[in-house]
DNA sequence: TTGTACGCGTTATCAC
DNA sequence: GTGATAACGCGTACAA
């Protein structure tokens, strides 16, 4: 049987409240009873039952994180970044990853109940939510990097992100501007209230406000697998792009991860990346600065994003400060993988 | 407050065992009235406290997954399957992540007595450790991908991976002879009890079987930031490997992500891969096959080591079969990142 | 089939 | 400064 708070109690010949102080560092203790006590601790291994201390608390210091496409190396930096700074708030992190075909809003009730959350954060998955589930959360949440829809009715309000429409637009107007017209598009999501939907906003926006119409043919969405943002979804639709659009200059990504995908795809291709196809990200991760060719992308502030959701987050758990939407500034950052288009030679 | 088990039964004019009956699924218990029981459970959204039930109940169905080097794609995928894995088996998983310099066995320590788990799972880190600390777990644990030496006299005993050694070994005899001799090392952890020291055996035992001296010069160390395994030290260390040896002709790294950051760091120096400089690789992430160009690397499978990894755990657990070592086949993937080098042009 | 009462390990509230 | 004791929410033996 493992050791109780009861076993060392016993051991020390005090009883077990003296033994709770010793360990919560109760200031009401004798110094060298502590030390007594802390010693016989050290020496048993003993480590406080955590289900009977956060039952008996009426509040822990859990902060969830729920996270919708882990295998996303931009996720990875940003739980990374979080966990960090959620321990530094003195909280622990409990990590939460959900399927693509999973309500996050729903997994996140349930945590909620079962380990009475101090808050919680979503990354990744959809912007529109029910907003009674919502309610029933019953802590404070923020939605970080999951995009926003700029109507404002939605009952999401604590929300942190770039403007994706904004971002998007960028992207595909540096591309038009560069000379391209038949700009690919590797998607995914665009029917769904969720950032892929805004980026394809993004996209169309930038052909309407230069005049141009939006070929249907140059659209392709990835949905294979359970996670969507893969190397090989993105080299399987830029695959279908290169064979169904012979005159394709160009192709913009929703992620960095797809992005690569599809520069394998160029090259198998027979084609050159810039020379023959410009290939543009989107998130801005670290391996697209060490990719080859270096890509051009979308960089979205993770460590700015990061902080931001936690200011926030803790703001509304104090108390002080209510959600709010705050977007960060995305940044186009150029690369190897772009290059003058056709109508710019 | 949140709503317990009590309000339900208040609701729904039945006794709380009732509930718990109807909610754990008990037999014993009248088919109408867990429908109705259900029913209010279902719109109150109640979830049972996780806290009061692991406390109550004497054991978990908790599998922790300690991870140190989150970061690391291959560790991405592993826990992915992993995790699929545990939840087939019935169980939930905790996975937990190590910084670089605490001690992953101290840490399930806590997490064992804290949440009375039923196994453990170490990915990453050391295999050397305090057999107390281990005895003193309580519970059925496996190490995963950590290596293990080969004298036997090692406490941990329930162990999954490649023979690292003949792996590392077999990557260089590989390039040695491909006819390179000037083959320079961008290793980690070479003198710690971890796969670095492994592979860097290999890397040693190949230059000797084949009659050669090593020079020290070639070899290189990583050990920046929390995470070693990062492209960011693979450039690094490339760029130093680069600048010292003026006659190199091919890099081994103990992982692909180096790798990757060895290929952007040749790329910068001006240099051609493979023409100038071969690369391998280790790991054989999905990444290194969309990666230009496609990584020459040694293959761990993935999905097998983990098929072995919960066989022999869930085997321990019910104590059908007792932990022991289990050697996985590694493979050479051959990419486009390696050719033939001086000796053999 | 159903309800009552107890105990899991901890912390907080009291007396002492 | 310290020790006994009552909760926390749940499962379950046992009584009904």
């Amino acid at each position: 049987m493992a050791t109780t708070i009861k076993d060392i109690a016993k051991m020390c010949g005090v009883g077990v409240s003296t033994v709770s102080r010793a360990i919560t560092g109760h200031p009401d203790i004798n110094p060298a009873t502590r030390e007594k006590i802390m010693k016989v601790v050290e020496e048993t291994g003993f480590v406080p039952n955590a289900s009977a201390r956060s039952l008996k608390q009426s509040e822990s210091n859990n902060v969830a994180l729920i996270v919708k496409g882990i295998a996303n190396p931009f996720f990875t930096r940003m739980i990374h970044v979080l966990e960090d700074s959620i321990e530094k708030k003195g909280c622990a992190t409990i990590l939460r990853h959900v399927a693509s075909n999973q309500d996050e809003v729903h997994i996140a009730a349930g945590l909620a109940a079962e380990r009475k959350l101090k808050g919680i954060i979503f990354l990744g998955g959809n912007f529109t939510h029910d907003g009674m589930q919502l309610k029933n959360l019953g802590v404070p949440y923020v939605f970080s990097t999951i995009g926003m829809d700029s109507d404002g009715k939605d009952p999401v309000i604590a929300n942190v992100s770039v403007d994706d429409v904004e971002a998007a637009k960028m992207a595909t107007s540096y591309l038009i501007e560069s000379g391209h017209r038949r700009i690919g598009l590797i998607a995914e999501g665009i029917d769904v209230p969720s950032v892929g939907q805004l980026r394809y906003r993004g996209y169309c926006e930038a052909f309407k406000e230069h005049g141009l119409e939006i070929d249907h043919r140059l659209i392709t969405q990835v949905s294979d697998g359970e996670e969507h943002y893969t190397m090989e979804n993105g080299y399987k639709a830029a695959k279908i792009l290169l064979r169904t659009v012979p005159d394709l200059s160009a192709i913009f990504c929703f992620s960095d991860v797809l992005a690569m995908g599809a520069c394998r795809a160029i090259t198998d291709h027979g084609k050159k990346i810039p020379e023959d196809v410009s290939v543009v990200g989107f998130d801005g991760i670290e391996d697209a600065k060490y990719f080859i060719p270096r890509l051009t992308t979308i960089r979205q502030p993770v460590d700015e994003i990061a902080r931001e959701t936690i200011d926030m987050l803790f703001g509304m758990i104090e108390g002080k400060t209510p959600g709010r939407r705050v977007l960060m500034q995305a940044q186009l950052v150029l690369g190897e993988s772009t290059a003058n288009g056709p109508f710019r030679r």
